[in-house]
DNA sequence: ATTTCTCTTCAAAATTCGTTCAGAATTATG
DNA sequence: CATAATTCTGAACGAATTTTGAAGAGAAAT
């Protein structure tokens, strides 16, 4: 991850500079207005560490540059214990964070990931086994980029597979997982012969392979 | 947007409550660790406002089962001036933002409409997602240059849409959010298709495209 | 008070999905 | 190899879910 540390007190972008660097960051540090604009124009950064008081001119205006420029740029704001407003322009201006100096090299460090993980983790929250993706949230589920068009309960099943792969499943134990306490009064699991089969055909007329095994007079497994 | 507020205190949290909820919040109040974990578990929140120092458990295993509940949530952490620890720690853990008490209000909203622009509006004052553009403090939505007469609830759906794409939606969460508690003493939740009826036909009587897609036996889900 | 707009309720129609059934195919057992 | 047990498949039925139109209730505006 790409740091740009904007601040003008040599000792403190130095101080900063090293803590990040050992904390496996890689950081530039511009000294002034001008730099930092120049810097900003020129190259793409993950963060800019950006201290609103600077000498030749006032940080707000690089935070507006900045989103002109690239607007997947993070952005932390340093600024002075009392500059309220300043802070509550910056965050108004779509900062992501700020910090009033003094302040803890630790807190920093942990606040800049805090950025990283929001502008990368992007929302998506999915569980993968060799080809088949699955994201329970938007309930869409891929064998490498085919999307599957599955039904709900075909869904669950394959749900229930990634999450128990390698894992011999009985018909009873998935009778039990999809349709809960109401298979207490069914004498046969047949049923799910028809899911097990309408999944395998879509997961088989993407690619060439869904990823379940017989285990004759056992169940099936989910494996490669 | 709807906001939980976790605070033992019921003068600070009256005082938000009525702060926010004059400033377009929609609000609810947990005062105790299990009040908080119980409507995190049942309800969805655009944003948690949580004070860690609770008297029957700490906050930041809310924030865990925040975490795991709803990935979605924003949270902004209240904690004592000296705590420093644990607003890292909060942070770490996925934290938007903290504030240390004694806040300004103003302050507290400025950081929230941030946590919110952060997450859905990228910087500007809208929020988009293909051709449909929402604007929530004027209460405008386009589908391309055509501008959508929506009353308040389909501008609420539209909204909670829009702010939760791709992500799969029930009739009952839909329900849970764009009519508050009120539901609980519900037994169906069937109104919902009529709002979502007539957004639909707002849609695309305006360009071809509604984006809600239908999950038979699940919910509805705004994509492309 | 009346009109207009919005929200909700209700029932019928349309759609999708889950299940059953019978027979075919496969695998195990002796 | 013959038999029994288990699994697979396609077709068709029925149940559950969603859509739709219409009409009533309620709120806001004139």
């Amino acid at each position: 991850m790409k740091v740009l540390i904007v601040e003008d007190e040599k000792e403190l972008s130095d101080n900063v500079n090293a803590y990040l660097a050992n904390g496996g960051f890689i950081c530039e540090v511009a000294s002034t207005y001008w730099e930092a604009s120049d810097k900003i124009s020129s190259f793409t950064y993950d963060i800019v560490l950006l201290d609103i008081m600077l000498p030749d001119g006032n940080g707000l205006n690089l935070l507006r540059l900045l989103k002109q420029e690239n607007s997947n740029t993070g952005v932390l704001i340093l600024s002075a214990k009392n500059a309220l407003d300043d802070r509550i322009s910056g965050l108004e201006l779509g900062a992501d964070d700020y910090l009033t100096k003094p302040f803890h090299l630790p807190e920093l460090q942990a606040r800049l990931k805090a950025i990283f993980r929001r502008r990368m983790m992007d929302g998506r929250n999915d569980i993968t086994f060799n080809e088949v993706r699955l994201d329970p949230d938007t309930m869409e589920a891929w064998v490498g980029d085919h999307q599957l068009p599955l039904t709900v309960k075909e869904f669950e099943l394959l749900l229930f597979f990634i999450t128990n792969k390698k894992r011999v499943l009985t018909k009873q134990s998935i009778a039990e997982h999809l349709w809960g306490d109401n298979v207490d009064f069914l004498d046969s699991f047949d049923f799910v012969y028809q899911h097990i089969k309408n999944l395998r055909k879509k997961m088989t007329s993407a690619e060439g392979n869904d990823y379940i095994k017989t285990i004759y007079g056992m169940g099936y497994k989910f494996t490669d």
